[in-house]
DNA sequence: CACCCAACATGACGTGCGTCATTGACAGCC
DNA sequence: GGCTGTCAATGACGCACGTCATGTTGGGTG
């Protein structure tokens, strides 16, 4: 970790009350498990935590963007989940402590936010609607996964990158800062590949590109192709 | 549902006793549990609960195999889940209420123990181990999706099917029912794809083959050549 | 027994896409 | 400014595998 650094108090409060797994938990137990929290800054690139990693704490994202994926032995690495403001990293490690194969690593400059895993034990116990968010929020993601499998299976590139797009065009606009390589991480598939995809896209005036951008042209095209969106 | 019948309280304690999940949990809760739960049973080929049914109770299998599979728009469907004897079929129905996209079907004659939805949510709150029971069940289940991605990414039909080949064996030994259509839709293929690999392997000696029957050979062949198993 | 359907088995064909290679453009750095 | 590394873009090639088609075998049923 770059560097520890001061958060206010109040500012913790009010990231955990936005925060994806939270709801319904009382002002009181906010403060509670703000007043635990520690903060830590990464530079662009900067690895959060290793796979392997035995879980100590668990995570959220205060601000930028982090990104988790899972590597295979091959190279491969496919990107799970593209944390923003109020995203946990890592929602199952803190109740195992055991590692996930999962790396976590800042894409923008950030700062995450982390509660020893003693302390968010104890405040989930107490809170038992918090490990119902979690439980909710597993099934959402065990499902992205199976439908992942699923279009990896019948889908051919191009309809897993138009996915990816509409994903990413819901979550951050129609402005996406992200190279043929991150895109074909998401999607399963090469840069190469990507690209290829990309120009037949470009050709049809629904997106336009400059390097390490793209511009979503016409949104709807995309809504109509995609029955529905990933959970990354 | 065939027909409800009865099921000694003291068979289903010992079900509960030894359920996934259910690890940690005192005899007097897990006789309160047993108590208020229900027996169902199933005729092979007849199907458990649907795909958009919203979940209105907690299903364990007792006896038999019950197969939960998630299906594509195009009409593929894919296998999630081989449950036997203590496996629960929903693990996260029972805490949102809400539909999944799965689908679940007796394989063999099956017994499945139900438990109303209310019933078995306050239970859980009793036992908060329950629920970090579950997220850990949960955290497991999609990590191997994500395995399943990397896998239909980049490997090859056949090394698929060995690794869903191993995991059918650590769980039911060396002698397999199942059909080549049933094995496609375990590793993400074809019955053609699948037929021409176990004909590889067939010629290799790992494996024999005969009509809905397959014996494994060579297991100690298969684990080496599978860093690990799917959870299914 | 005859009949039928499901599963097994195998060949032929076409193609999507992964791999490799080349070129050009833009950004950062000394 | 020139150098270097990364990304974009596109062509050529080959193969794994999905699709279709055909024939065989075995099990269940009346």
């Amino acid at each position: 970790m770059a560097k520890t650094l001061d958060m206010d108090l109040e500012e913790r409060v009010n990231l955990f009350r936005c925060a994806m797994g939270f709801q319904g938990i009382s002002d009181c137990e906010l403060e509670k498990i703000a007043h635990e929290a520690s903060v830590g800054s990464f530079e662009p690139g900067e690895a959060v935590f290793f796979e392997e990693d035995p879980c100590e704490a668990f995570c959220v994202v205060a601000e930028g963007l982090v990104r988790v994926s899972i590597g295979s032995s091959s190279g491969n690495r496919m990107t799970y989940l593209l944390a923003g403001r109020g995203e946990p990293l890592n929602l199952v490690g803190p109740f195992t402590g055991s590692p996930r194969l999962l790396f976590a690593e800042a894409v923008s400059k950030a700062k995450v936010v982390f509660v020893k895993r003693d302390a968010f034990l104890s405040f989930a116990i107490r809170n038992p609607q918090v490990m119902i968010n979690v439980i909710s929020i597993l099934g959402k993601a065990v499902d992205s996964a199976n439908g992942r499998v699923l279009d990896m299976w019948e889908k051919p590139v191009e309809a897993r990158l138009l996915k990816v797009l509409y994903t990413l065009y819901r979550k951050f606009g129609v402005t996406l800062f992200f190279t043929s390589r991150e895109l074909a991480e998401l999607a399963g598939t090469t840069p190469e590949s990507v690209l290829r995809a990309i120009g037949r896209l470009r050709g049809l005036g629904i997106v336009s590109t400059a390097r390490g951008k793209l511009v979503i042209r016409r949104s709807n095209l995309l809504a109509e192709s995609c029955e529905n969106t990933l959970w990354i």
